[in-house]
DNA sequence: GTCTATAAGAGGATAGAC
DNA sequence: GTCTATCCTCTTATAGAC
């Protein structure tokens, strides 16, 4: 690790301020609705300034995504440093948090089918190969777990996966916190429920 | 039923041909990627034309949307013509529907938690008694369903309303069939079955 | 690297002739 | 009601002084 100087540090502190508003602004309303001149003017500096530390709105908004993918992946860590937790318990674990930094507001928006975010994160490395690296350890997990049987074996590992990705936009969550007579906690126990017991009444066996 | 001139009809035709265009991009790209320019370049008419029918892009949206609640409506319909069915086949089945629609590329998207669109349907009357009705209909099938033990009795019935209605918008069906390597009806039923069976495995009895 | 000022262009909407 | 041509606003991005 090299040493900072005081302007390198002050360099560095400056862009995290971006990009912890950048990752704000993206969870509200989402890359399209996002402006430049906005977030400018909420970290309190010049547009022009914001365009020598990122050279477009796109790497802006991927520095968001690549550090939300690196919580993601010290979640995916935590999870395997339980020592008793089987593979269900895990993919439980992932997903609980991802509902909950998504309830809180606290979840940028996945790019959207045709957004012109999407493409510059598929050409982003940091991100790309974070997303690898958590598909593979969430691919490792769901696999163990349907050895177990705790999940499904009728469904393809990567419709599991894809289904508990999906959870990071779930509008689910967005209506019923706009209901407003529930608890955030409450809400994401009722969606970790649809998630993996599904809609379906359970035999009384179960 | 007023018979209608021919120059009312052409007018009428003309009418759902922009509609029916307006669909199409809707399902697409969404609202805030598709252009009125587009709209008008596809339909084959020019911009100004098209503002002579609709007096904003809102407009334009929101009757491509209110004909989709009126298909939906007809689809919960036939749900209940059918006479043996019980309220959980008819779930099923208006699940089933809208999943097949937007897999078929033929689902608009629903308007994002901050879309301009969103506030433009709010005010809509036609798409907000469209949207009461279908929710008071699918809602009675709900609680029915629970009332059978066919459907969880631990979630709140706006809890199985809304997991419903987001199936129009389920990103895990764009993603498998980029994969590319599935039917479209294998695909929809591996969402049926998350849906409503979730990710778990059922115990041998179920 | 920060600022003010401005270019460059997209996209929604309209004027006015026919 | 249709067209061509235009307006106007918003937004991304950059020029150039300090």
């Amino acid at each position: 690790m090299t040493r900072l100087s005081f302007r390198q540090k002050v360099h560095l502190a400056r862009e995290d301020a971006i990009v912890a508003t950048v990752k704000r602004l993206l969870a509200e309303k989402g890359f399209d609705l996002m402006t430049v001149d906005e977030v400018a003017a909420e970290v309190g500096i010049a547009k022009a300034s914001l365009y020598k530390h990122f050279p477009s709105k796109e790497a802006l908004a991927a520095a968001a995504m690549v550090q939300m993918m690196e919580l993601a992946l010290q979640q995916a860590q935590a999870q395997d440093a339980q020592p008793g937790a089987s593979a269900i318990d895990k993919l439980k674990g992932i997903t609980r948090w991802t509902l909950q930094t998504q309830v809180a507001g606290e979840m940028p928006t996945l790019p959207a089918e045709n957004s012109s975010l999407r493409s510059a994160l598929i050409a982003h490395k940091g991100y790309m190969d974070g997303l690898m690296q958590l598909s593979e350890q969430l691919g490792a997990w769901i696999v163990q777990a349907q050895s177990d049987g705790t999940v499904n074996r009728a469904l393809p590992p990567e419709a599991v996966l894809y289904t508990i990705f999906a959870r990071a936009c779930d509008p689910v969550l967005g209506f019923l916190k706009a209901g407003g007579s529930h608890t955030d906690a409450q809400i994401v126990d009722w969606v970790m429920l649809t998630c993996f017991d599904g809609l379906a009444g359970r035999p009384a066996a179960g």
